[in-house]
DNA sequence: ACTGTGCATATGTCAGTACATAGCGTTGAC
DNA sequence: GTCAACGCTATGTACTGACATATGCACAGT
C-alpha cells in the first residue's frame, strides 16, 4: 500500500517561503509517525500538481529534508522516508541544555567571576592579548552530584552579564536571548588527571581521571562569542554526538 | 579594487555537473588565497552571464559553498568570502587519515583478528546477537610511538578484509574502496584508566589516563556499516571536531 | 528455465524569466 | 542641518519547460 494523500496546507499570502512551509509539514508528518521509515513519499511532480506548486519547489523543500537526514532519494526509485538512526539532531548545545532534556536538574555555582587578561583566551577569541576579558569559572552538578568544572572567557561586549543569571539559566541561553547566536565551534577533547582543587570540587579520588573539552564558539561572520575550557567527571559524563558528511 | 575576472573553466562535454564544476574550482580559488576573506565576490548574475550559465547553476554552486561555510551571503549586499574561521572541513574520518594529512607516518599491527559472536557490537549493528562478525583489534602507532587500541566489528558482508589491507591502510579508505560509504556515526567519547593490556601495548604508565571514542557508523539508508570502541594515548592525542548548525 | 533488451518511472540537471525584498546611499523636503 | 522618502543593487523566491540518466520490471527471444 503506498501514498494516503497525506493533507498539506500552504499559505500564499505567508512571508514565510513556501517550500520552507512544505518541508515543516512534512517534518511534522514523519516526526509524528504519519509517515514512517522506509514509506515510499509521493513523488516530485505528483506532489507538485496536488499542491499547485511548481516542481523546484517541492524539490528544495525535499531537499532540505534530504539534508537534514529525514529522507532519502534515490533516482529511478523515489523519495521514502530515511531510518530514524540518521535523523539528524541539533548538535551544538550546551551541558545545561543536554541535562535539562534528558530529564535531570542541573545547578549552577558561580565559583568566580572577574574581569582579567588571558593570553591563551585573547588568542583563541582573536583580540589583543592585553583585551580585559570576563573570566567566570562555574561548578555544575546535576540532581546534586558534582559534574563538571567550567571556566569561561568572554569578550568585553558580552561582560554584563550577572552572577545570579549565570546561577539560574545555562550560558547558551543567556547569549542568545541577547541576540547572539553561535553557529560553528571548534572543540578540543582530551584526558588528563586532576588537580588538587578540582579533585576537592568534583568531589573524586586522585585515581580518577578527567574528561576535557575546550571549546571556541563563533557567529556566522566569524567572529569570536565564548572560549570554554572545561573538565568533566568522567564517570558521570561522555561527550556524546553525531556527525554526519551530507 | 575589486574582481579581477577570477578565470573559471566550464567543460560542458564533462559529466560532472556545471554547478559542481563552478563550486570546485571557486573553493579551490578561496583555499588556495585568490580570493580573501572579506572579498566581495562577482554578483550572480554577472556570473552568470559572463560563464554563460543560467543563474539558478551559479546560484547553486555559490549555495554549495555557503554550507560549507566558505561564503557568506547578505541580500541587498552580495556575498563575500568568509572569514577563514568558519571554514568547514571534513568530519567523518579515520585517526589514519588524520595521522597522514598532518604529516606523521601512522603504522598499524594487527593484534588479533577472529570471527566471533559480541552481543554488545550487534545490538549496535543492529542484528540478532547470536550473528558472527569480525572483530579486528589493532595497534596503531605514529612515528614509531604507540597512539592507540583500536576494536572494531564488522557485519559479516564486510567479513573479507584481510590482515595485510588493514596493516597497510585505514579502515575507512578499505570501506570506500569496496563502495561502502559512512555518513553518519554516533560517537561516544570519554575517559578512564588503562587495564594492564592496555598499558603494555601502548607503553603508559598506570597513572596515565586514555581517551577512550566509542562510534556507530551507518550509511545513507541507515545500515550499520561498522561498530568501534578505540582508546587512545591522552598524552599524545585529542580529539578536534568542529560542530555547526548551519 | 534463463537471459538480455527495452520501457516506464522518478529523480538529476539546466535554461530562461519574473517579481519580491533587504540594505545602503542619495536626494529632496521641511 | 536633519530626517524621511526614493531608488539602486544584489540576493531570495517561484514558475515553466526541457532533456538526461539511473533503476527496476516485464516481456521477448534463446
Amino acid at each position: 500500500m503506498t501514498a494516503q494523500p497525506l493533507s498539506v496546507t500552504i499559505d500564499r499570502s505567508s512571508p514565510v517561503p513556501l517550500y520552507h512551509q512544505l518541508a515543516q509539514q512534512l517534518s511534522a508528518a514523519i516526526s509524528s509517525g504519519v509517515l514512517q521509515p522506509g514509506d515510499p513519499f509521493e513523488n516530485e511532480t505528483a506532489l507538485a500538481q496536488r499542491l499547485r506548486l511548481s516542481r523546484p519547489t517541492v524539490r528544495r523543500a525535499i531537499g532540505e529534508l534530504v539534508d537534514h537526514g529525514l529522507l532519502v532519494r534515490r533516482r529511478g526509485l523515489g523519495t521514502t522516508v530515511a531510518s530514524r538512526k540518521v535523523h539528524r539532531r541539533a548538535e551544538l548545545t550546551s551541558l545545561f541544555d543536554d541535562l535539562q532534556r534528558s530529564g535531570r536538574t542541573p545547578q549552577t555555582t558561580v565559583l568566580s567571576m572577574e574581569t582579567t587578561t588571558d593570553e591563551r583566551a585573547a588568542a583563541a577569541l582573536d583580540l589583543p592579548a592585553g583585551t580585559p576579558l570576563l573570566a567566570v569559572v562555574r561548578l555544575r552538578t546535576a540532581d546534586g552530584s558534582p559534574l563538571a568544572v567550567l571556566h569561561n572567557w568572554l569578550p568585553p561586549a558580552l561582560s554584563d552579564l550577572t552572577e545570579t543569571e549565570l546561577a539560574i539559566r545555562g550560558l547558551y541561553a543567556l547569549l542568545r536571548e541577547r541576540g547572539v547566536k553561535p553557529v560553528v565551534a571548534r572543540q578540543s577533547i582530551g584526558a588528563r588527571m586532576p588537580t588538587a582543587t578540582e579533585r576537592k570540587h568534583l568531589k573524586i579520588r586522585g585515581s580518577q581521571p578527567l574528561l576535557t573539552m575546550s571549546r571556541m564558539a563563533f557567529d556566522a561572520q566569524g567572529g569570536g562569542i565564548e572560549f570554554g575550557d572545561h573538565a568533566y567527571r568522567s564517570d558521570g559524563y561522555t561527550i556524546n554526538l553525531m556527525i554526519d558528511e551530507r
